[in-house]
DNA sequence: GTAAGTGCAAATGATTTGCACAGCG
DNA sequence: CGCTGTGCAAATCATTTGCACTTAC
C-alpha cells in the first residue's frame, strides 16, 4: 500500500538522501534506487542489474553491487539471505517480517506488529541484548499450490 | 538437553540411517556425521570439513558438501542461511527457532513453542499454505556486549 | 561385480577488487 | 580541479561437477 513517487518526486528525494549521507548524486545510482523502489519482489544484485540495464545499458553489474552495498551502509536498504545462497535486496527498511515460498522461493512482506508485543522464553534473559524480532513463515505460495494441483 | 551418544552407539544409529535411505555407510560419512552431532554451534561447510579432517586427514572438501547435501536430502540436517551469504549447517532439524549475533554471527537455538498457537495476520489467508513459522531473534550475544563495552 | 562414493582438479556462480578514466560537487 | 564513482577485467570465495579410481554391499 505504498504510494509510488512521481518521477520528478524521485529525484528531489534522492538527492536530499545523497546530501545527507555525502555521497555523489549519480545517473546509475539514481536509477537503482528508481528500480528498487518499483520493486516489490526482493530482487537479487542480477535482477536489479537486468532491469536498471533498460533504462541505463552501458551500466556495469559491480557498479549495482557497488551501489547496493553504499544503499545499504546508509540504511536505504536491506540485504536479506533467504533459502537461496544468493542475496537478495529488500527497500522496505522498516521492520516487516517475510513469507516465502519454498518451490519459488518468492518472497512477501507482511507486518505483524502483534509479534513485538508477546514476551520472549526465559531461557533468552541470558543470552544478550535482542533488538529485533524478524519472523520468516515458510511454505506453497498461491501460484505454485496452483501449479502442484494442475 | 540433548543427550551426546557414545561412539559404539553413534555407529548402530548411523547404520540404521544409512540403511532406511537406501545409502551407504563410509567411513566419511560416520565422522561428518559424527562432528555434526557434536557441533551446538551451526558450523559451515568449511568448518565441519576442518573439524572431520582432524580425524579423517584425507577426506576432500567436496565430500563434505556432497556428504552435507546427501544428509540434506535423507532430512538428516538443515542448511540455513542468515546474515551471511555462505550456508550453515544445523544438525537439529525439529522445528525450532535462532537467536542471532548482528556482530559475531553466532546462531544459537532456542524453542518457543507458543509462537504456533499465534493466530497469523488476516492478509496471509489469502497467500497460499503456509507450513512453518521460523523466528529468527537479532541483537548482540554477551560476549560482543562485553567487548563492546571492554 | 557393480553401482555408489571419493578425491582431485577444473568449472561455475556470486561477489569483490585493482586500476585507469570519467564526472559530480 | 580533486576526489568519488564507474567500467572493465581479473581475482576471490563458496559451491558444484567431470572423471578415473576405490569401496560398500
Amino acid at each position: 500500500m505504498k504510494e509510488k513517487s512521481v518521477s520528478s518526486d524521485i529525484l528531489v528525494e534522492f538527492r536530499k538522501i545523497c546530501e545527507k549521507h555525502g555521497i555523489k548524486l549519480t545517473y546509475q545510482r539514481l536509477e537503482i534506487y528508481r528500480v528498487l523502489l518499483e520493486a516489490d519482489d526482493h530482487p537479487s544484485a542480477e535482477e536489479i542489474f537486468l532491469r536498471v540495464q533498460e533504462r541505463v545499458p552501458t551500466i556495469s553489474l559491480d557498479t549495482v553491487y557497488r551501489t547496493l552495498a553504499t544503499f545499504e551502509k546508509v540504511g536505504l536498504i536491506k540485504k536479506i539471505y533467504s533459502l537461496d545462497d544468493k542475496a537478495r535486496f529488500d527497500p522496505n527498511v522498516s521492520p516487516h517480517h517475510h513469507v516465502v515460498c519454498s518451490k519459488c522461493h518468492r518472497i512477501t512482506d507482511f507486518s505483524w506488529p502483534e509479534i513485538e508485543k508477546i514476551p520472549l522464553p526465559e531461557e533468552l534473559k541470558e543470552w544478550g541484548e535482542i533488538k529485533e524480532r524478524y519472523l520468516e513463515l515458510r511454505g506453497l505460495c498461491k501460484d505454485c499450490l496452483q501449479r502442484e494441483k494442475g
